[in-house]
DNA sequence: GACCATACTTGATCCAAATCAATTCCGATC
DNA sequence: GATCGGAATTGATTTGGATCAAGTATGGTC
Protein backbone atom coordinates (compact mmCIF):
# COMPACT_ATOMS: atom_id res chain seq x y z
CA UNK A 1 0.00 0.00 0.00
CA UNK A 2 2.34 2.80 0.92
CA UNK A 3 5.20 1.21 -1.82
CA UNK A 4 1.99 1.92 -4.02
CA UNK A 5 1.34 5.52 -3.03
CA UNK A 6 5.24 6.13 -3.42
CA UNK A 7 5.30 5.35 -6.81
CA UNK A 8 2.34 7.59 -7.52
CA UNK A 9 4.30 10.43 -6.20
CA UNK A 10 7.44 9.06 -8.80
CA UNK A 11 4.91 9.15 -11.66
CA UNK A 12 3.94 13.03 -10.73
CA UNK A 13 7.37 13.53 -10.15
CA UNK A 14 8.65 12.96 -13.48
CA UNK A 15 8.15 14.33 -16.60
CA UNK A 16 6.87 11.45 -19.20
CA UNK A 17 6.42 8.31 -17.25
CA UNK A 18 6.49 5.11 -19.04
CA UNK A 19 3.26 4.04 -17.56
CA UNK A 20 1.40 7.25 -18.44
CA UNK A 21 2.91 7.21 -21.73
CA UNK A 22 0.66 5.27 -22.93
CA UNK A 23 -2.39 7.35 -21.22
CA UNK A 24 -1.19 10.07 -23.21
CA UNK A 25 -1.36 8.30 -26.10
CA UNK A 26 -4.71 7.85 -25.93
CA UNK A 27 -5.25 11.06 -25.52
CA UNK A 28 -2.80 12.50 -28.36
CA UNK A 29 -4.89 9.96 -30.65
CA UNK A 30 -8.06 11.40 -29.54
CA UNK A 31 -7.56 14.91 -30.35
CA UNK A 32 -5.27 14.17 -33.62
CA UNK A 33 -9.41 12.34 -34.77
CA UNK A 34 -11.19 15.17 -33.29
CA UNK A 35 -9.03 18.20 -34.26
CA UNK A 36 -6.35 19.97 -36.88
CA UNK A 37 -3.65 20.59 -34.27
CA UNK A 38 -0.30 19.70 -35.09
CA UNK A 39 2.46 17.71 -33.44
CA UNK A 40 3.63 20.75 -31.80
CA UNK A 41 0.21 21.89 -30.71
CA UNK A 42 -0.02 18.35 -28.78
CA UNK A 43 3.37 19.01 -27.04
CA UNK A 44 2.30 21.94 -25.78
CA UNK A 45 -1.17 20.30 -24.61
CA UNK A 46 0.36 17.39 -23.04
CA UNK A 47 2.81 20.23 -21.41
CA UNK A 48 -0.37 21.11 -18.93
CA UNK A 49 -1.77 17.87 -18.41
CA UNK A 50 -1.92 15.87 -15.48
CA UNK A 51 -2.88 12.12 -14.42
CA UNK A 52 -4.80 10.98 -12.50
CA UNK A 53 -5.80 7.35 -11.26
CA UNK A 54 -9.21 6.56 -9.60
CA UNK A 55 -10.03 3.23 -8.05
CA UNK A 56 -13.69 2.39 -7.84
CA UNK A 57 -15.57 4.28 -5.40
CA UNK A 58 -13.19 7.24 -5.43
CA UNK A 59 -14.41 10.65 -5.87
CA UNK A 60 -13.42 13.01 -8.72
CA UNK A 61 -15.51 15.70 -7.56
CA UNK A 62 -17.19 15.83 -4.19
CA UNK A 63 -20.86 18.41 -3.55
CA UNK A 64 -19.64 21.41 -1.95
CA UNK A 65 -15.57 21.47 -3.71
CA UNK A 66 -15.03 23.77 -6.05
CA UNK A 67 -13.90 22.02 -9.61
CA UNK A 68 -11.45 23.45 -11.57
CA UNK A 69 -10.13 21.08 -14.33
CA UNK A 70 -11.22 19.72 -17.34
CA UNK A 71 -11.06 16.33 -17.13
CA UNK A 72 -10.67 13.46 -20.17
CA UNK A 73 -11.31 9.66 -19.63
CA UNK A 74 -8.79 7.53 -20.68
CA UNK A 75 -10.06 4.62 -19.16
CA UNK A 76 -12.97 3.61 -16.89
CA UNK A 77 -16.31 4.60 -16.04
CA UNK A 78 -17.42 7.55 -14.39
CA UNK A 79 -20.89 9.21 -12.79
CA UNK A 80 -22.17 12.70 -11.77
CA UNK A 81 -24.96 12.89 -9.26
CA UNK A 82 -26.77 14.17 -6.73
CA UNK A 83 -27.93 12.98 -3.36
CA UNK A 84 -31.63 14.81 -2.39
CA UNK A 85 -33.00 14.85 1.35
CA UNK A 86 -34.36 11.55 1.47
CA UNK A 87 -31.15 10.04 0.38
CA UNK A 88 -31.83 9.38 -3.06
CA UNK A 89 -29.13 9.55 -5.59
CA UNK A 90 -30.03 11.45 -8.98
CA UNK A 91 -27.54 10.60 -11.57
CA UNK A 92 -26.91 13.13 -14.21
CA UNK A 93 -24.52 11.63 -16.40
CA UNK A 94 -22.36 8.76 -16.88
CA UNK A 95 -18.82 9.55 -18.97
CA UNK A 96 -16.94 7.14 -20.02
CA UNK A 97 -13.25 6.15 -22.14
CA UNK A 98 -12.88 9.33 -24.70
CA UNK A 99 -15.58 11.31 -22.94
CA UNK A 100 -15.20 14.70 -20.98
CA UNK A 101 -16.14 15.26 -17.20
CA UNK A 102 -16.49 17.58 -14.69
CA UNK A 103 -18.66 20.52 -13.50
CA UNK A 104 -19.09 23.13 -16.08
CA UNK A 105 -21.08 25.31 -13.96
CA UNK A 106 -18.81 25.45 -10.62
CA UNK A 107 -15.56 25.67 -13.49
CA UNK A 108 -17.55 28.41 -14.83
CA UNK A 109 -18.76 30.22 -11.73
CA UNK A 110 -16.17 29.25 -9.13
CA UNK A 111 -19.19 28.29 -6.98
CA UNK A 112 -19.22 25.16 -5.11
CA UNK A 113 -20.26 22.36 -6.98
CA UNK A 114 -23.84 20.45 -6.20
CA UNK A 115 -22.51 17.52 -7.66
CA UNK A 116 -20.91 14.68 -6.92
CA UNK A 117 -18.60 12.67 -9.92
CA UNK A 118 -16.93 9.36 -8.66
CA UNK A 119 -15.75 6.35 -10.45
CA UNK A 120 -17.85 3.56 -11.08
CA UNK A 121 -15.06 1.50 -12.43
CA UNK A 122 -11.47 2.10 -11.56
CA UNK A 123 -10.33 4.87 -13.76
CA UNK A 124 -7.40 6.27 -15.41
CA UNK A 125 -7.85 10.18 -15.97
CA UNK A 126 -6.09 13.57 -17.83
CA UNK A 127 -7.07 16.79 -15.81
CA UNK A 128 -6.12 20.22 -17.39
CA UNK A 129 -6.85 23.41 -15.29
CA UNK A 130 -9.20 25.72 -16.62
CA UNK A 131 -6.48 28.45 -17.05
CA UNK A 132 -3.81 25.82 -18.81
CA UNK A 133 -7.00 25.04 -20.51
CA UNK A 134 -7.86 28.60 -21.30
CA UNK A 135 -4.93 29.27 -22.11
CA UNK A 136 -4.59 26.01 -24.92
CA UNK A 137 -8.23 27.46 -26.43
CA UNK A 138 -6.48 30.37 -26.71
CA UNK A 139 -3.22 29.76 -28.16
CA UNK A 140 -4.59 26.92 -30.52
CA UNK A 141 -7.42 27.78 -32.73
CA UNK A 142 -7.76 24.24 -34.02
CA UNK A 143 -8.28 22.83 -30.20
CA UNK A 144 -10.72 25.82 -29.47
CA UNK A 145 -12.65 24.32 -32.50
CA UNK A 146 -12.46 20.95 -30.77
CA UNK A 147 -13.66 22.10 -27.75
CA UNK A 148 -16.60 24.29 -28.93
CA UNK A 149 -17.85 21.38 -31.12
CA UNK A 150 -18.06 18.88 -28.35
CA UNK A 151 -20.01 21.37 -26.15
CA UNK A 152 -22.34 21.70 -28.82
CA UNK A 153 -22.73 18.20 -29.08
CA UNK A 154 -23.12 17.71 -25.68
CA UNK A 155 -26.23 20.40 -25.52
CA UNK A 156 -27.40 19.08 -28.29
CA UNK A 157 -27.52 15.70 -26.40
CA UNK A 158 -28.72 16.99 -23.69
CA UNK A 159 -31.80 18.85 -25.37
CA UNK A 160 -32.63 15.51 -26.66
CA UNK A 161 -32.56 13.77 -23.19
CA UNK A 162 -34.82 16.83 -21.45
CA UNK A 163 -37.19 15.94 -24.68
CA UNK A 164 -37.42 12.52 -23.36
CA UNK A 165 -38.52 13.49 -20.18
CA UNK A 166 -40.97 15.37 -21.54
CA UNK A 167 -42.54 12.69 -23.91
CA UNK A 168 -41.57 9.18 -22.90
CA UNK A 169 -42.69 6.28 -20.30
CA UNK A 170 -40.68 4.24 -18.03
CA UNK A 171 -40.60 1.69 -20.37
CA UNK A 172 -39.65 4.02 -23.67
CA UNK A 173 -37.15 5.83 -21.91
CA UNK A 174 -35.10 2.92 -20.87
CA UNK A 175 -35.66 1.54 -24.58
CA UNK A 176 -33.98 4.81 -25.77
CA UNK A 177 -31.60 4.36 -23.85
CA UNK A 178 -31.08 0.89 -25.13
CA UNK A 179 -30.54 2.09 -28.14
CA UNK A 180 -27.91 5.40 -27.68
CA UNK A 181 -25.69 3.37 -25.14
CA UNK A 182 -25.95 -0.54 -25.69
CA UNK A 183 -22.14 -0.22 -24.09
CA UNK A 184 -23.48 1.21 -21.05
CA UNK A 185 -26.53 -1.15 -19.82
CA UNK A 186 -23.52 -4.00 -20.17
CA UNK A 187 -21.04 -1.93 -17.72
CA UNK A 188 -23.20 0.17 -15.33
CA UNK A 189 -25.49 -1.78 -12.45
CA UNK A 190 -28.93 -1.34 -13.37
CA UNK A 191 -30.04 0.86 -10.59
CA UNK A 192 -27.94 3.16 -11.68
CA UNK A 193 -29.55 3.27 -14.97
CA UNK A 194 -33.00 3.38 -13.20
CA UNK A 195 -31.88 6.48 -11.61
CA UNK A 196 -30.43 8.34 -14.46
CA UNK A 197 -33.59 7.67 -16.23
CA UNK A 198 -35.58 9.37 -13.32
CA UNK A 199 -37.29 6.00 -12.42
CA UNK A 200 -37.28 3.13 -9.20
CA UNK A 201 -35.03 -0.02 -9.51
CA UNK A 202 -38.30 -1.87 -8.94
CA UNK A 203 -39.68 0.10 -11.86
CA UNK A 204 -37.03 -0.71 -14.28
CA UNK A 205 -36.89 -4.14 -13.01
CA UNK A 206 -40.39 -4.70 -13.91
CA UNK A 207 -39.62 -2.51 -16.86
CA UNK A 208 -37.37 -5.23 -18.40
CA UNK A 209 -39.24 -8.08 -17.28
CA UNK A 210 -42.17 -7.06 -19.29
CA UNK A 211 -40.22 -6.09 -21.96
CA UNK A 212 -38.55 -9.57 -22.26
CA UNK A 213 -42.15 -11.39 -22.94
CA UNK A 214 -42.64 -9.48 -25.80
CA UNK A 215 -39.85 -9.78 -27.41
CA UNK A 216 -38.95 -13.69 -28.94
CA UNK A 217 -41.61 -15.35 -26.01
CA UNK A 218 -39.00 -18.55 -26.54
CA UNK B 1 -52.95 43.76 -45.99
CA UNK B 2 -51.25 43.59 -49.67
CA UNK B 3 -49.67 47.09 -48.79
CA UNK B 4 -48.23 45.42 -45.79
CA UNK B 5 -46.57 42.93 -47.52
CA UNK B 6 -45.62 45.18 -50.50
CA UNK B 7 -44.13 47.38 -47.37
CA UNK B 8 -42.40 44.66 -46.19
CA UNK B 9 -40.95 43.51 -49.39
CA UNK B 10 -39.46 47.06 -49.42
CA UNK B 11 -38.26 46.69 -46.21
CA UNK B 12 -35.92 43.89 -47.42
CA UNK B 13 -35.01 45.85 -50.51
CA UNK B 14 -33.30 48.54 -49.30
CA UNK B 15 -29.85 48.43 -46.94
CA UNK B 16 -31.33 50.48 -43.80
CA UNK B 17 -34.75 51.07 -43.24
CA UNK B 18 -35.39 53.57 -40.83
CA UNK B 19 -37.95 50.79 -39.51
CA UNK B 20 -35.33 48.22 -38.49
CA UNK B 21 -32.71 50.78 -37.63
CA UNK B 22 -34.44 50.39 -34.14
CA UNK B 23 -33.96 46.93 -34.19
CA UNK B 24 -30.28 46.73 -35.45
CA UNK B 25 -29.93 48.86 -32.61
CA UNK B 26 -31.25 46.47 -30.06
CA UNK B 27 -28.97 43.55 -31.29
CA UNK B 28 -25.88 45.70 -31.72
CA UNK B 29 -26.62 46.75 -27.85
CA UNK B 30 -26.52 43.24 -26.89
CA UNK B 31 -23.70 42.22 -28.83
CA UNK B 32 -21.53 45.01 -27.27
CA UNK B 33 -22.75 44.06 -24.15
CA UNK B 34 -21.57 40.51 -24.18
CA UNK B 35 -18.31 40.79 -26.45
CA UNK B 36 -15.12 43.09 -26.97
CA UNK B 37 -16.32 43.69 -30.52
CA UNK B 38 -15.25 47.02 -32.48
CA UNK B 39 -17.43 49.04 -34.12
CA UNK B 40 -16.23 47.69 -37.36
CA UNK B 41 -17.25 44.51 -36.45
CA UNK B 42 -20.46 45.79 -35.66
CA UNK B 43 -20.27 47.10 -39.41
CA UNK B 44 -19.50 43.17 -41.11
CA UNK B 45 -21.88 41.66 -38.70
CA UNK B 46 -25.02 43.71 -39.34
CA UNK B 47 -24.09 43.53 -43.23
CA UNK B 48 -25.05 39.70 -43.05
CA UNK B 49 -28.14 39.64 -40.92
CA UNK B 50 -32.15 39.27 -42.03
CA UNK B 51 -34.75 41.08 -40.58
CA UNK B 52 -37.96 39.10 -40.23
CA UNK B 53 -41.43 39.80 -38.56
CA UNK B 54 -43.59 36.73 -37.30
CA UNK B 55 -46.85 37.31 -35.75
CA UNK B 56 -48.23 35.80 -33.39
CA UNK B 57 -48.79 31.67 -34.20
CA UNK B 58 -46.67 31.95 -37.52
CA UNK B 59 -43.80 29.41 -37.48
CA UNK B 60 -40.08 30.05 -37.47
CA UNK B 61 -39.02 26.36 -38.09
CA UNK B 62 -41.70 23.45 -38.65
CA UNK B 63 -40.71 19.59 -38.13
CA UNK B 64 -39.18 18.44 -41.08
CA UNK B 65 -37.59 21.56 -42.37
CA UNK B 66 -34.18 22.06 -42.39
CA UNK B 67 -32.91 24.56 -39.96
CA UNK B 68 -30.42 26.76 -41.56
CA UNK B 69 -29.84 30.09 -39.62
CA UNK B 70 -28.78 31.67 -35.86
CA UNK B 71 -31.97 33.39 -34.93
CA UNK B 72 -31.75 36.76 -32.75
CA UNK B 73 -34.85 37.76 -31.15
CA UNK B 74 -35.22 41.60 -30.90
CA UNK B 75 -38.65 41.28 -29.34
CA UNK B 76 -41.50 38.76 -28.83
CA UNK B 77 -41.84 35.18 -27.71
CA UNK B 78 -41.32 31.89 -29.50
CA UNK B 79 -41.41 28.58 -28.31
CA UNK B 80 -39.64 25.11 -29.67
CA UNK B 81 -41.81 21.91 -28.90
CA UNK B 82 -41.84 18.67 -30.33
CA UNK B 83 -46.18 17.37 -30.89
CA UNK B 84 -46.53 13.48 -30.35
CA UNK B 85 -48.90 10.26 -31.52
CA UNK B 86 -51.42 11.73 -29.24
CA UNK B 87 -51.35 15.44 -30.32
CA UNK B 88 -49.68 16.55 -27.31
CA UNK B 89 -47.16 19.22 -27.25
CA UNK B 90 -44.23 19.03 -25.38
CA UNK B 91 -42.47 22.21 -24.57
CA UNK B 92 -38.50 22.39 -25.22
CA UNK B 93 -37.81 26.11 -24.66
CA UNK B 94 -39.41 29.37 -24.47
CA UNK B 95 -37.27 32.55 -25.91
CA UNK B 96 -37.44 36.18 -25.74
CA UNK B 97 -35.90 39.35 -25.95
CA UNK B 98 -32.22 38.98 -26.33
CA UNK B 99 -31.78 34.99 -26.63
CA UNK B 100 -31.22 33.02 -29.51
CA UNK B 101 -33.47 30.21 -30.86
CA UNK B 102 -33.51 27.58 -33.63
CA UNK B 103 -32.51 24.34 -33.91
CA UNK B 104 -28.72 23.47 -32.82
CA UNK B 105 -29.15 19.93 -34.14
CA UNK B 106 -30.44 20.48 -37.58
CA UNK B 107 -27.92 23.27 -38.32
CA UNK B 108 -25.27 20.89 -37.14
CA UNK B 109 -26.17 17.92 -39.21
CA UNK B 110 -28.58 19.26 -41.89
CA UNK B 111 -31.05 16.30 -41.35
CA UNK B 112 -34.73 17.76 -41.39
CA UNK B 113 -36.19 19.05 -37.69
CA UNK B 114 -37.83 17.63 -35.28
CA UNK B 115 -39.30 20.25 -33.87
CA UNK B 116 -41.56 23.66 -34.34
CA UNK B 117 -40.84 26.72 -33.32
CA UNK B 118 -43.39 29.52 -33.28
CA UNK B 119 -44.63 32.92 -31.82
CA UNK B 120 -46.25 33.39 -29.18
CA UNK B 121 -46.42 36.73 -29.37
CA UNK B 122 -45.68 39.45 -32.53
CA UNK B 123 -42.01 38.95 -32.75
CA UNK B 124 -39.06 40.58 -34.37
CA UNK B 125 -36.11 38.49 -35.42
CA UNK B 126 -33.05 38.80 -36.68
CA UNK B 127 -31.44 35.75 -39.03
CA UNK B 128 -27.78 34.81 -39.60
CA UNK B 129 -27.43 31.77 -41.99
CA UNK B 130 -24.78 29.41 -40.55
CA UNK B 131 -22.96 29.69 -43.84
CA UNK B 132 -22.44 33.73 -42.64
CA UNK B 133 -22.49 33.28 -39.18
CA UNK B 134 -19.28 30.55 -39.11
CA UNK B 135 -17.77 33.54 -40.76
CA UNK B 136 -18.45 35.53 -38.41
CA UNK B 137 -16.97 33.29 -35.67
CA UNK B 138 -13.80 32.93 -37.92
CA UNK B 139 -13.59 36.45 -38.48
CA UNK B 140 -13.85 37.86 -35.11
CA UNK B 141 -12.80 36.41 -32.28
CA UNK B 142 -14.84 38.30 -30.04
CA UNK B 143 -18.33 37.45 -31.85
CA UNK B 144 -16.63 33.70 -31.64
CA UNK B 145 -16.10 33.69 -27.94
CA UNK B 146 -19.11 35.64 -27.34
CA UNK B 147 -21.00 32.25 -28.96
CA UNK B 148 -19.01 29.59 -27.21
CA UNK B 149 -19.98 31.62 -23.83
CA UNK B 150 -24.06 31.80 -24.49
CA UNK B 151 -23.55 28.02 -25.77
CA UNK B 152 -21.56 27.16 -22.38
CA UNK B 153 -25.00 29.05 -20.59
CA UNK B 154 -27.28 27.02 -22.30
CA UNK B 155 -25.91 23.77 -21.59
CA UNK B 156 -25.12 24.78 -17.99
CA UNK B 157 -29.13 25.38 -18.06
CA UNK B 158 -30.25 22.50 -19.89
CA UNK B 159 -28.04 20.14 -17.36
CA UNK B 160 -29.72 21.99 -14.38
CA UNK B 161 -33.30 21.57 -15.99
CA UNK B 162 -32.42 17.57 -16.49
CA UNK B 163 -32.00 17.62 -12.75
CA UNK B 164 -35.26 19.47 -12.19
CA UNK B 165 -36.72 16.18 -14.01
CA UNK B 166 -34.74 13.69 -11.90
CA UNK B 167 -35.78 15.26 -8.77
CA UNK B 168 -38.65 17.02 -8.38
CA UNK B 169 -42.18 17.12 -7.87
CA UNK B 170 -44.91 18.52 -10.31
CA UNK B 171 -44.95 21.97 -7.67
CA UNK B 172 -41.56 21.71 -7.08
CA UNK B 173 -40.74 22.38 -10.38
CA UNK B 174 -43.36 25.13 -10.72
CA UNK B 175 -41.58 26.88 -7.96
CA UNK B 176 -38.32 26.37 -9.25
CA UNK B 177 -39.93 28.24 -12.91
CA UNK B 178 -41.49 31.12 -11.11
CA UNK B 179 -38.16 31.74 -9.52
CA UNK B 180 -35.89 30.94 -12.47
CA UNK B 181 -38.41 32.73 -15.04
CA UNK B 182 -40.91 35.18 -12.92
CA UNK B 183 -41.06 37.14 -16.41
CA UNK B 184 -42.40 34.53 -18.19
CA UNK B 185 -45.44 33.43 -16.22
CA UNK B 186 -46.94 36.28 -16.93
CA UNK B 187 -46.54 35.82 -20.69
CA UNK B 188 -47.01 32.48 -21.41
CA UNK B 189 -50.33 30.74 -21.19
CA UNK B 190 -50.33 28.52 -17.89
CA UNK B 191 -50.77 25.48 -19.97
CA UNK B 192 -47.77 26.15 -22.15
CA UNK B 193 -45.75 26.21 -18.95
CA UNK B 194 -47.15 22.81 -17.71
CA UNK B 195 -46.12 21.73 -21.02
CA UNK B 196 -42.58 22.91 -20.45
CA UNK B 197 -42.42 21.17 -17.14
CA UNK B 198 -43.81 18.06 -18.02
CA UNK B 199 -47.14 18.07 -16.51
CA UNK B 200 -50.67 18.28 -17.55
CA UNK B 201 -52.53 21.53 -17.64
CA UNK B 202 -54.83 20.11 -14.64
CA UNK B 203 -52.27 19.33 -12.42
CA UNK B 204 -50.63 22.97 -12.59
CA UNK B 205 -53.85 24.43 -12.20
CA UNK B 206 -54.29 22.79 -8.73
CA UNK B 207 -50.73 23.41 -7.42
CA UNK B 208 -51.19 26.47 -8.30
CA UNK B 209 -54.36 26.85 -6.10
CA UNK B 210 -52.66 24.44 -3.68
CA UNK B 211 -49.81 26.39 -3.08
CA UNK B 212 -51.45 30.04 -2.75
CA UNK B 213 -53.76 28.87 -0.13
CA UNK B 214 -50.24 27.79 1.50
CA UNK B 215 -49.30 31.66 1.16
CA UNK B 216 -51.09 34.50 3.10
CA UNK B 217 -53.98 32.66 4.06
CA UNK B 218 -55.69 36.75 3.81
C1' DG C 1 -16.45 -23.18 -0.05
C1' DA C 2 -18.84 -20.38 3.62
C1' DC C 3 -20.16 -15.71 4.54
C1' DC C 4 -21.47 -11.24 3.90
C1' DA C 5 -22.90 -7.19 1.60
C1' DT C 6 -25.03 -5.34 -2.24
C1' DA C 7 -27.90 -5.62 -6.21
C1' DC C 8 -31.84 -7.36 -8.28
C1' DT C 9 -36.49 -9.35 -8.27
C1' DT C 10 -41.11 -9.93 -6.88
C1' DG C 11 -45.34 -8.89 -4.45
C1' DA C 12 -48.74 -5.80 -2.01
C1' DT C 13 -50.19 -1.36 -1.29
C1' DC C 14 -50.31 3.57 -1.90
C1' DC C 15 -50.18 7.97 -4.07
C1' DA C 16 -49.12 11.77 -7.35
C1' DA C 17 -50.41 12.92 -11.44
C1' DA C 18 -53.03 11.60 -15.73
C1' DT C 19 -57.28 11.17 -17.83
C1' DC C 20 -62.04 12.05 -18.61
C1' DA C 21 -65.69 15.25 -18.20
C1' DA C 22 -68.14 19.39 -17.12
C1' DT C 23 -68.32 24.08 -15.98
C1' DT C 24 -66.64 28.74 -15.64
C1' DC C 25 -63.82 32.42 -17.08
C1' DC C 26 -62.06 35.47 -20.19
C1' DG C 27 -60.54 38.11 -24.25
C1' DA C 28 -61.34 38.77 -29.02
C1' DT C 29 -64.76 39.88 -32.59
C1' DC C 30 -69.03 41.40 -34.59
C1' DG D 1 -72.64 44.50 -24.92
C1' DA D 2 -73.85 39.82 -26.93
C1' DT D 3 -71.48 35.93 -28.62
C1' DC D 4 -68.08 32.68 -29.38
C1' DG D 5 -63.89 29.86 -28.73
C1' DG D 6 -59.96 28.81 -26.32
C1' DA D 7 -57.98 28.65 -21.57
C1' DA D 8 -58.34 27.67 -16.89
C1' DT D 9 -60.69 25.54 -13.07
C1' DT D 10 -62.87 21.92 -10.67
C1' DG D 11 -64.52 17.26 -9.79
C1' DA D 12 -64.51 12.10 -10.29
C1' DT D 13 -61.94 8.30 -11.56
C1' DT D 14 -58.01 5.75 -13.15
C1' DT D 15 -53.29 4.53 -13.52
C1' DG D 16 -48.22 4.40 -13.89
C1' DG D 17 -44.89 4.34 -11.02
C1' DA D 18 -43.36 4.93 -5.99
C1' DT D 19 -42.98 2.96 -1.68
C1' DC D 20 -42.69 -0.66 1.60
C1' DA D 21 -41.35 -5.25 2.49
C1' DA D 22 -39.59 -9.77 1.69
C1' DG D 23 -37.09 -12.88 -0.74
C1' DT D 24 -33.26 -14.34 -4.09
C1' DA D 25 -29.27 -14.07 -6.59
C1' DT D 26 -24.30 -12.73 -7.04
C1' DG D 27 -19.82 -11.22 -6.56
C1' DG D 28 -16.04 -10.26 -3.40
C1' DT D 29 -13.47 -11.65 0.80
C1' DC D 30 -11.61 -14.58 4.38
Amino acid sequence: MYKAGLFSLILHAIASPSKSNNVFEAFRKYIREKSNVTEEDLVQIEAVCQYKKLRKRQYLLQEGDVWKYNAFIVKGCLRTYTVDDKGNEHILNFATENWWTGDRESLQTGNPSAYNIDALEDAEIILITKTNFDQLCNDIPAFNDMVNAILQRSFIASQSRIHTFLSLSAEEKYQAFLQKYPQLVMRVPQGMIASYLGVTPETLSRVRKQSSKGHRPS
